[in-house]
RNA sequence: GUCCCCAUCGUCUAGUCCGGCCUAGGACACCACCCUUUCAAGGUGGCGACACGGGUUCGAAUCCCGUUGGGGACACCA
């Protein structure tokens, strides 16, 4: 129990990181961070055919942007390195040895044909497809002989008769599998890599790794895992299997169903801290009503105790909630500098900082993302190229032209704060004995060209006299 | 097919370990109302679930068994 808690996420670098592959790192994280523990990066690079250029890469910004920093890894070094796997062959291949002469491992010379052949004839006489052992009974010169002439071959576990074994999950608790379910498992392939479930033993043993807190899709391969430990007398860590992240369809999260990579969402704005919150959220819970939390929150408050069982559904509702509640918490400095670039990109200028920070005071309220300022109030910084037509329809009345023409008259004179502008237009409305609203539709789908957005007298002061003059000239021009 | 896991509102979940405090709580979404010049935001309220069947018990969402449903794993991929 005094031991250190030492955990880490293991990913493969066959793409981009995935949400789930984000949940899974971040528990992880917190879990390391809420007993003083390390938290490492290890690259599982073993199958040479999968591998993505840039992969790790793209995982460590992923990984960065979210906020989870590593204590041991690539690019930071560590005293159990390297941390990639395709550079410690060496550990594996000794490991291998270590189980060939206990007789737990055997080369297999089998090729990859014969594999299919007797697994589909198994399969027609429906039994199990497990490797039939053939090459469990060469004798050491047989071994010898073919290894001497370079025929190639992989070592194979060798798992045990008519046993049970027993995982202890933090999770999900006492699991017991029969070894007969169990295949002898590919350990070290033939061209010298290992296979996941030796790197994966072998690696968490070196590195002193005491907790794996990994996806429910491993808790079938286990077993195996329990008994690699058990053989090269090593003392396994806890294991915690989470619960899936299932897509609307309710499998397993996978493309096609929604974005999942980190750097998607990321792309479309949203901020690390609602997909943490959110993620953070599928699987985990306080055990009392809230529901946002900061990372900080997080490391305080997270217990594998309170992490459920049951797979969630990665439904972007609450993350849309999540973000515009972050949104609006940050200081108007960030978002101003954000929202500069999209401007420019559509060749915008403005008056300066403090006119931005109207803007986003007005638009705050409305939006989730920074882009939807231009996206939705473009106005403010171009006049509008129409007035929309459904608005048109509901607001623009017979009588709105004229209106309109008399309120401009008042316009060009009266003073153009927000408290000047209101009276001023309650006080026509009164004279021409009309509702305020009247008055106000008309006014705001000549300014903005739209029928929804920040209160109109603000909107106006904002925009300045000019700009709404001449707005409101070229609507009594173009409108019916 | 075999093995393993899971099962409360549409979604995320509390409650399940140590049965009564549960006429099952919260959040998101949705609906209504309030605020209001619109749209939001905010406030108030509403809609809405213990998969099913058997036990055990004075009493079961909670314990046991079964059924059904869903998921995962069964590679020289991780």
């Amino acid at each position: 129990m005094a031991e250190a808690v030492r955990v880490r996420f293991a990913p493969s670098p066959t793409g981009l990181l995935h949400v789930g592959g984000l949940r899974t790192a971040l528990y992880n994280y917190l879990f390391a961070r809420r007993h003083g523990g390390a938290f490492l990066l290890r690259i599982e690079d073993t199958d040479r055919s999968r591998y993505v250029p840039g992969a790790v890469e793209m995982i460590v910004e992923s990984l960065r942007w979210a906020g989870l920093d590593y204590d041991e890894g690539p690019g930071v070094g560590g005293p159990h390195g390297p941390y990639f796997q395709s550079e410690r062959l060496d550990r594996y291949r000794e490991a291998a040895d270590r189980l060939i002469a206990s007789g737990d491992a055997y080369p297999c010379f089998c090729t990859a044909e014969r594999l299919d052949a007797m697994r589909r004839e198994r399969e027609k006489a429906r039994q199990s497809t497990k490797y039939d052992r053939r090459c469990l009974g060469l004798g050491a010169a047989g071994i010898e002989r073919r290894r001497a002439s370079g025929e190639p071959h992989v070592v194979r576990m060798r798992i045990p008769d008519e046993r049970s074994v027993v995982v202890e999950d933090l999770v999900r608790g006492t699991v017991e599998f029969s070894t007969d379910v169990l295949d002898d498992q590919v350990l070290l392939k033939s061209d010298g890599f290992p296979t996941y479930h030796l790197a994966n033993v072998v690696d968490d043993h070196l590195m002193e790794v005491t907790h794996v807190i990994r996806g429910e899709e491993w808790l079938s391969s286990t077993p195996k895992h329990v008994l690699l430990y058990r053989f090269l007398g090593w003392a396994p860590p806890r294991f915690a299997h989470l619960p899936l992240l299932l897509g609307k369809d309710r499998s397993k999260l996978s493309k096609r169903q929604a974005d999942v990579a980190v750097s998607d969402y990321r792309a479309q704005g949203y901020r690390p801290e609602a997909l943490v919150n959110f993620v953070a959220l599928l699987g985990w819970n306080p055990g009392y009503d809230r529901d946002v939390f900061s990372m900080d929150d997080l490391m305080r408050e997270f217990s594998l105790e309170r992490v459920g069982k049951s797979g969630a559904i990665f439904d972007l509702e609450k993350l849309r909630w999540l973000q515009a509640s972050y949104l609006r918490s940050l200081p108007r400095e960030v978002l101003r500098e954000e929202l500069k670039p999209l401007l420019e990109a559509r060749g915008w200028t403005w008056p300066g900082d403090a006119w931005l920070d109207r803007v986003l005071d007005l638009m705050i309220e409305r939006i989730a993302f920074v882009r939807e300022v231009p996206e939705k109030a473009g106005w403010f910084f171009a006049d509008p190229a129409e007035h929309d037509a459904e608005t048109v329809a509901k607001r623009w009345k017979p009588e709105s032209r004229g209106l309109l023409s008399r309120a401009l008259a008042v316009l060009e004179r009266s003073p153009f704060d927000a408290g000047s502008l209101e009276s001023e237009v309650r006080g026509l409305a009164e004279r021409e004995g009309v509702a305020v609203s009247d008055l106000v539709h008309p006014l705001r789908l000549a300014c903005t060209g739209m029928g929804a957005g920040p209160g109109l007298f603000a909107l106006m002061e904002t925009l300045g006299r000019e700009a709404c003059v001449r707005r409101i000239r070229r609507a009594l021009g173009t409108l019916p």
